[in-house]
DNA sequence: CATTATTTTTGACAAAGTCCAAATCTCAGA
DNA sequence: TCTGAGATTTGGACTTTGTCAAAAATAATG
């Protein structure tokens, strides 16, 4: 993220201290939680709300700023790279999470064939895996 | 399911009224929550105890005899149809889930290129849309 | 600068699950 | 069939992640 502020502008939204912030913080550390951005940014700001985070997080993703993904287990995570439509590769063992280019091509899985009648707009993919740290580590 | 009594001994698993009659809810009810669980059971059986019905879902769950999916902003829906490697089509709007096909043959996003040394055990995909209802309702 | 709408903050609340200890049940074996 | 050990069920407290609402603070316009 080059210019948080400019960004902030350009989508008509008033630029205060904490979007600057988490703007920043999620560019900086991608993949994180609300949680570890709320940290992230105290250590910048001195301080922030729960709810600020949430705000300013929702916000920014309703406008497209950022982009949101959900792995089953695990909070939200955020991420500053949109409209690449790349994919993820998580790790079941520490969560640990990368991005992924589309395998084959552009947007292989996302020829939406139209099923059921449904009008599809997206097809998100998660790959499950282990990361290396974790395949050297004995498992439970 | 054909017997969910044998089922579960098949899987050295001790027969009770709740396993089975969870294991049955599930089969009937595609794509229901735990709690959409919880009320068919109870409808059956009497009552059954929410611990409970999570106790089950998990031990069925790590059995491999039944799947957990767990799409975004929703609570985790279990299904019955395991091993075919099937996808997920899930409303927007309501939130209906349709079972998929993978479409381009058997795997193809499955291709677990090793990426980042990862190793990849499974590709998730879920299709977001408007079904056919929502289609037809005005938009907020 | 003053105004007004937007943000931020605080604290309560909600949904989805898990943890734990006590009570109950299943099932192998006598 | 009965028994007992071990597994399961239950109830209640608790945790995590996130939202709601009202009051206080702030940004941007003129």
């Amino acid at each position: 993220m080059r210019d948080p502020e400019a960004t902030l502008r350009q989508h008509a939204l008033p630029v205060t201290a904490q979007r600057v912030a988490v703007l920043r913080a999620v560019s900086q550390h991608p993949h994180a939680t609300a949680d570890d951005l709320a940290e992230s940014v105290r250590g910048e700001l001195g301080t922030i709300s729960r709810q600020s985070v949430y705000n300013v997080l929702n916000v920014l993703t309703d406008k497209g700023i950022i982009r949101r993904i959900q792995p089953a287990d695990s909070a939200a995570l955020y991420e500053d790279r949109i409209g690449d439509n790349h994919h993820h590769l998580v790790c079941r063992s520490c969560g640990k999470t990368e991005d992924v280019c589309c395998a084959v091509g552009d947007a292989p899985c996302l020829t939406a064939h139209s099923h059921h009648g449904f009008k599809i707009d997206e097809a998100e993919v998660i790959y499950w895996g282990t990361c290396p740290t974790c395949q050297q580590k004995p498992r439970d």
